[in-house]
Parts: C-alpha cells; sequence; structure tokens
RNA sequence: GGGCGAGUAGCUCAAUUGGAUAGAGCACCGGCCUUCUAAGCCGGGGGUUACAGGUUCGAUCCCUGUCUCGCCUACCA
C-alpha cells in the first residue's frame, strides 16, 4: 500500500511541475516526515526548484499544493516549514487497503540470479566470520525469492587449495598416517562421537605452527607444503585420495552446521572439478583471442600472461568509481571491446605494464584470479562447458548437488544466469573487481553489471572475549576495538559453540517460564530463539561495519534483538488464542466496520503508526534488494515490533467495551503479527507459538 | 608509495543516500506486574557528528586538506 500510494504520488507530483513549469525533475525525493502528524509523505522538490525558478521555496509549495488536486487515497496535501509538501493519506481508506494485502508486484522481477556464499574452506570447523557470510546470503536469498526472483544457492567449495593440502600434511607428516590410517581415525572420532571438522580446526593450528617452529627446517618443510599442494591438485594420488576424503567429511559438517539455521544449498562446485574438466583452457582461449590477456616480455612480469587491473580501467575511463561491482552499470554504455576490430581495451600496452595482475605464471601454472575467471564465465553461461552433477545432500523438500567429473544423467540446471551476486568479504574487493574487469574487457559489459560482490566486513572479537577464550592478548592489543580472528592460530569462535551456548542460554529461560510444557517443545522453542537471536545478531548491523564479536552482546535477548521481536509475535498470538480468533479473521473483519473514528486525534497517532509502519514491509524489501543490504530490513521488524508494544500497553484489545473499535484493535495485532512474521522469514527467524 | 573503508552519546551501532529538533540498543538513575506473556513499557541524564576550510536555501552525508585506525596492493594459493 505505502509503496503504491508514493509512487502514484510522484507520478501526480511529476505531472503537475510540468503542467505549472514546464520542468521535468529526474528523481523526486519523497521521504517521511519528522513526525506522523505532519502526515506520511515529504518532498522537498520546491526547495529544488527556488533557484531555477527564481521564486521563494514557499510559493512554489503553495502553488504545487493547489495545483495537485485530488489523490485517490490521499486526505490532502499543504505546504509545511520553508516549503515541504506534506501529504496526509486518508487513514480509513488506508486501513482498508493494508488489511487487504502487499504491493510487492509493483517491482517484482522474475530473474534468474545466482547467490554464493559460505564457501568456506573445508579444512576446519566453521567460525563466526563464517556465519556472517552464510546468514548475509541466506538472507539475501531469502529476499530475492520473495520479490519474485529464480535463485540458485551455491557454496563454492576450494577443495584442492593450500588450506586443505596444510590438513593432509598434518595428517600425512605430523601424524604419519596413510589413507588407511585416516579412515581408520576417521571411523574413531565417529565412534566417540567428535567432530572431524574440530579435529581438523586443532591439527590446522598444530600444522602452520610446525612450519614456523623451526628455522632450519623451514624452507624443507614449506616445500613439504607446495609438493602436497601439486599433488592435490594433479589427483590420482594419496595425498589427494586424502584430502578428497577429509575434505568431504569437513564440507558434510559444514552443512549440518549451517542447517541448524536453517541455511540451505541447491548446488557445490569444487574446484577439483573446475582443474580436472579444464574450465580454465576454454577460459584462456577466449581471453587471449579477445587480447584482454597478453603474454609479457618484458620488465618484472616477463615470461607471464598478464592483465590489466580493473583499478587501471578505471583510472582510464576517468570516472569517480571505486567499489567494485556497485556502480559498474555507469560502464554500460561504452565499448570496452569493439566486435569488428576484435579489440579490447585491455589490449597490450605498448611498455610494460609493471602493475599488471599476472594470471599465467612463468612456470605455466594459473593463479587463483584466473581460475575464478573461468568459473564466472561458467556462472553467466559463457564458457562453453559445464560440471557433471551428483546428489551430495538431501533436504527435506530438495537436494543438493556437488560437482563431479562425470555425474547422473537426470540433474538441474545450474550456472548460465542473469544476474549474480557473491557474498565475500571485503578482503576480497580486488581480486573480485579484477574478475569484473576480465569480463567487461571481454565485451560482457552487460554481465558484468549483473556481477555483484555482496561485500561485508570480517567479524572480529572483542579483547575481552579473547581472553575469556584463553588467548594471550598482547598488551599493544587490549585497547583496540577489536583483534582479527585467525584460523592459522586456532584463534576464533566455533560456529557451532556459539549455537549451543545460545540455545543452553535460551533453554534455562523457557524451562523457567513454561514448565508445564513437554521436554520436546520446550527444546523447539529454544532453538528458535537462539537462532533468531544468532541470525539478527548478524543481521542487525550494515554490511561495512565491522562486527566486535563478544558473547555478552551475542547472547542478550533484550532490546534490539531478534527475540524482542519474536515475544511480539507472541504476545499476538497470546491475543488470538485468548480471544478465540486468529489473525486471518480480524484482518478480514476490518471490512466489517469503519476504522477512520478511531484514527483521528492525537491517541490514534500512535495506532496509526503500527498500520504505516506494517505498510511499509514491501517498500523495505525492495530497498534492501536495490542496495543488497538486509540490515535495513531487520531494522525494520524491530521497530514494528516497538511500535506494537508501545500501543499493546496502552491500549486493552480484549476488555475493549466498543465492538467496532475492537474489532479495529485486534485487526492491527493481526497486520504487525502478518507484517512481522513476514519480515522475520525473510530473515530466515521463526516465530514461535510460544516463549 | 598507491587504492579502499572507517572515525557520530560512556560502549555497540543507525540516520530512508543532500532535508524539518542527529536516533536506537546496552550501561547508569527513577517508576510500572490483581488487567491480552515484564524476553516488556514509561521517564531521566548524556553530542563541537575526528579536525580545518569549501560548495548551497540546507552537510553526519558532496569537494579539498590534515590526523587516527583497519584492510588490500606478491609469479603464495
Amino acid at each position: 500500500m505505502y509503496l503504491r500510494q508514493q509512487k502514484k504520488l510522484e507520478e501526480r507530483l511529476r505531472a503537475v511541475l510540468r503542467e505549472l513549469y514546464q520542468i521535468e525533475v529526474g528523481n523526486i525525493v519523497i521521504d517521511q516526515p519528522p513526525e506522523i502528524r505532519f502526515g506520511e509523505y515529504a518532498s522537498p522538490v520546491a526547495f529544488e526548484l527556488a533557484r531555477k525558478l527564481r521564486k521563494a521555496p514557499r510559493k512554489i509549495a503553495e502553488e504545487i499544493v493547489a495545483a495537485l488536486g485530488a489523490i485517490e487515497g490521499f486526505a490532502g496535501f499543504e505546504v509545511a516549514g520553508a516549503g515541504y509538501i506534506n501529504s496526509r493519506l486518508d487513514r480509513g481508506t488506508a486501513v482498508q487497503a493494508i488489511a487487504g494485502g502487499s504491493d510487492i508486484e509493483t517491482f517484482a522481477e522474475h530473474l534468474h540470479s545466482l547467490v554464493e556464499h559460505t564457501s568456506i574452506n573445508p579444512n576446519k570447523a566453521a567460525h563466526v566470520g563464517h556465519l556472517r557470510n552464510a546468514i548475509l546470503g541466506d538472507t539475501f536469498v531469502r529476499l530475492l525469492r520473495a520479490a519474485g526472483q529464480k535463485v540458485d544457492v551455491q557454496n563454492y567449495i576450494d577443495n584442492t587449495g593450500v588450506q586443505v593440502a596444510d590438513i593432509v600434511v598434518g595428517l600425512m607428516h605430523l601424524e604419519a598416517m596413510s589413507m588407511t590410517d585416516v579412515q581408520k581415525l576417521m571411523s574413531r572420532l565417529a565412534e566417540s562421537g567428535e567432530r572431524i571438522d574440530y579435529y581438523c580446526w586443532d591439527l590446522y593450528a598444530r600444522v602452520s605452527q610446525w612450519y614456523e617452529a623451526d628455522e632450519m627446517e623451514k624452507q624443507a618443510r614449506k616445500q613439504v607444503r607446495l609438493d602436497t599442494l601439486h599433488e592435490i591438485e594433479r589427483g590420482g594420488n594419496e595425498a589427494a585420495a586424502i584430502g578428497e576424503l577429509i575434505s568431504t567429511a569437513v564440507l558434510r559438517r559444514h552443512l549440518e552446521t549451517m542447517l541448524r539455521l536453517d541455511i540451505e544449498y541447491d548446488f557445490l562446485p569444487r574446484e577439483s572439478e573446475i582443474l580436472h574438466l579444464k574450465f580454465w583452457d576454454l577460459a584462456f582461449e577466449q581471453l587471449k583471442a579477445k587480447g584482454v590477456l597478453y603474454f609479457e616480455a618484458e620488465g618484472k612480469n616477463k615470461g607471464c600472461w598478464v592483465m590489466r587491473r580493473m583499478s587501471w580501467l578505471l583510472e582510464k575511463i576517468n570516472t569517480t568509481t571505486t567499489e567494485s561491482g556497485e556502480n559498474i552499470s555507469e560502464l554500460e554504455s561504452a565499448d570496452y571491446y569493439d566486435e569488428a576490430s576484435e579489440v579490447s581495451i585491455f589490449s597490450r600496452p605498448k611498455s610494460a605494464d609493471e602493475d599488471a595482475k599476472v594470471i599465467i605464471r612463468s612456470n605455466g601454472t594459473v593463479t587463483y584470479v584466473g581460475k575464478d575467471i573461468a568459473y564466472h564465465l561458467w556462472k553467466f553461461g559463457l564458457l562453453g562447458r559445464d560440471f557433471g552433477y551428483r546428489r551430495f545432500f538431501t533436504y527435506p523438500d530438495h537436494d543438493c548437488w556437488i560437482s563431479a567429473e562425470s555425474g547422473e544423467p537426470d540433474h538441474p540446471q545450474f550456472g548460465g544466469a542473469q544476474a549474480i551476486y557473491n557474498v565475500i568479504d571485503s578482503r576480497q574487493a580486488d581480486p573480485q573487481a579484477n574478475v569484473i574487469g576480465a569480463l567487461i574487457g571481454m565485451g560482457y559489459t552487460d554481465q558484468a553489471a549483473h556481477y555483484t560482490h555482496f561485500s561485508y566486513e570480517m567479524v572480529a572479537l572483542t579483547p575481552r572475549c579473547a581472553q575469556e577464550l584463553g588467548y594471550e592478548v598482547p598488551e599493544e592489543d587490549r585497547g583496540r576495538p577489536y583483534i582479527e580472528v585467525s584460523g592459522r592460530k586456532g584463534f576464533g569462535v566455533k560456529a557451532d559453540d556459539l549455537i549451543d551456548q545460545l540455545i543452553a542460554a535460551t533453554q534455562k529461560e523457557v524451562d523457567e517460564r513454561h514448565p508445564e510444557l513437554d521436554q520436546v517443545t520446550r527444546r523447539e522453542i529454544a532453538k528458535e530463539i537462539a537462532v533468531g537471536a544468532l541470525r539478527y545478531f548478524m543481521l542487525k548491523y550494515t554490511r561495512n561495519s565491522v562486527i566486535a564479536f563478544d558473547f555478552k552482546d551475542a547472547l542478550s535477548f533484550e532490546g534490539e534483538t531478534g527475540p524482542y521481536i519474536q515475544y511480539a509475535v507472541v504476545r499476538t498470538r497470546s491475543i488470538f488464542r485468548k480471544g478465540e480468533t486468529t489473525a486471518e479473521r480480524a484482518l478480514a473483519e476490518v471490512a466489517d466496520i469503519d476504522p477512520s473514528p478511531y484514527l483521528a486525534g492525537g491517541e490514534a497517532d500512535e495506532i496509526w503508526q503500527v498500520w504505516l509502519r506494517a505498510a511499509k514491509t514491501s517498500l523495505l524489501l525492495d530497498q534492501c534488494i536495490g542496495t543488497a543490504e538486509p540490515a535495513y530490513l531487520a531494522r525494520h521488524a524491530f521497530q514494528l515490533a516497538q511500535d506494537f508494544s508501545n500501543f499493546y500497553r496502552k491500549h486493552h484489545i480484549l476488555t475493549e467495551p466498543d465492538p467496532a473499535r475492537k474489532k479495529f484493535l485486534m485487526a492491527t495485532a493481526a497486520v504487525t503479527q502478518r507484517e512481522l512474521i513476514r519480515s522475520l522469514g525473510w530473515l530466515g527467524i521463526r516465530a514461535p507459538e510460544m516463549m
């Protein structure tokens, strides 16, 4: 309702400006007045026109208001302050419309999108940083799906990288294990209920220390690491087999951890297949043919195949654009690859570009960015080769597939998406930008424009939290706001430990509050609250804010938290239970009455505030997708819960004597419940029956 | 050296992307359970938005400079 009326108002303003002043205003700014008593929409458009028209803004605003006439659903327009144009909705009509439903259809897009998130190296347990990634990604998937998009969820698995190699080194060299020993180890762990990912967490830290421990041996040990890495990449040997076994087991653990948070995946592309199916060879041919990649014959990169950096391109086209991906759409108009002459803007420079990015080293091996370019060509359906697929993990209503050299004949289609989102932390902005740069250089500007590096800042630990975990915090770090986690040092909070702690804390509360419920139900409620607390905690910060993790904050269930919002829903449920009706019925019954009398006067503003906020959920969905920022919706849900709590205290619903007013108050609780559950659902948070 | 991000209340963060009196949560102080669940509500104190200029009707937001912090910038992967 809110969004639809805003668009109507915008159009009318546009028409009025055309009539009165023969002016086209590109973007008509409409926001909300500082106080609800001023109306629902405010536009400062008169200020903007003041200079152009050489008139006082207030005068312009008066002329516009006079010319607006009547707009369906609006009660009136007025000039406020120095020249704001405030618009009031007809509250009675609006309430009926809000009770009727949402207006997602005003912006729904039927794109085929691909979201990649989680992507944890399968060599250790997931930690809080990975949780932020997965929760952000999963939430964004839910938002896109809510807006009508078809979304594939991918979790990229670097199963042949140096981190997996480190684990293999640990098993083969520190523990002197063979393949059969490793198999025995795994069944021993399984029997004793120990987690393979936790075992690897410690082993990874040990191996990282081992490399550095002995100055004399350092060189040799690093060589062991490199040799192991190459064996794993090549495949068909013991190191590769052990790597495969361990990484697959750890991967399975990651999927189980994420499932605790209701996070599911559709496809797991692995680096091993990107290597063995030779994706790179095809990408190399394309890059070479289009001149994006060229052989460097001199300078420090002599003997390598190199590519211009994105930063160079941005400077070249003289834009102020900096953040990777986000403003690529501005590049669309220009041509960076000329089809006719087959010349790319990236073509070989006259003198060596020392700053160029090396894609193929002088020893003939491909760098990470090179493989990533190939993979992203596949994502957009531009590579000309596909993975094999086989089933890997089963969810209640679908399967998760994994890449394979030769897979099952019948499988769903992946790749070939119209838009992609890569949930990757901000430290990888540069490599991401270079992949985008390669696409642009190859002439795939449209794809580059739909490539979003969904970047976010890391989760670090407060010094206090680090000390609680038993880590020695150096003197100079104690005053800092946060300390970066480190897998190599085994320094961090493991995801499953945190979830366990959260459940233990919520379980205690639920047991105390509801001794009458059976244990299974109490357990279920405790889990829902714990997950709600965790997911909300990770979502309430905007993406580019570093989260300084602290158990005190994360284990809080009061104030701006998930449980606060869940609690508001539980209160509405309680009202309908005691009132022996349902939210659906309460919303339907608002049609029987005229709510207008209850929406007028100062006292009514706080009730109207609930309806207005509830009406904005769709607007928030639109904004969250446009800005790739789920935090706005998290905040919206909190504010709606807050508005409701305020209303709830002041207006006692079930004892309301006026039957028509009672229906209206019931509908107020109902619309809150509907919008809170909807918003929470998109945030991946369930709304418990009781708490 | 270059690039990016950040600096807002004691602490952690917002601020609808240039709009009206910069808002929340936590912490602190005071009040509210015989009434739909107190994981709640109400009230209070708390601010030179790092600093200095500039742009304009209007700046936390844009521009220039300075300071502080973090990250990125390898033929490692």
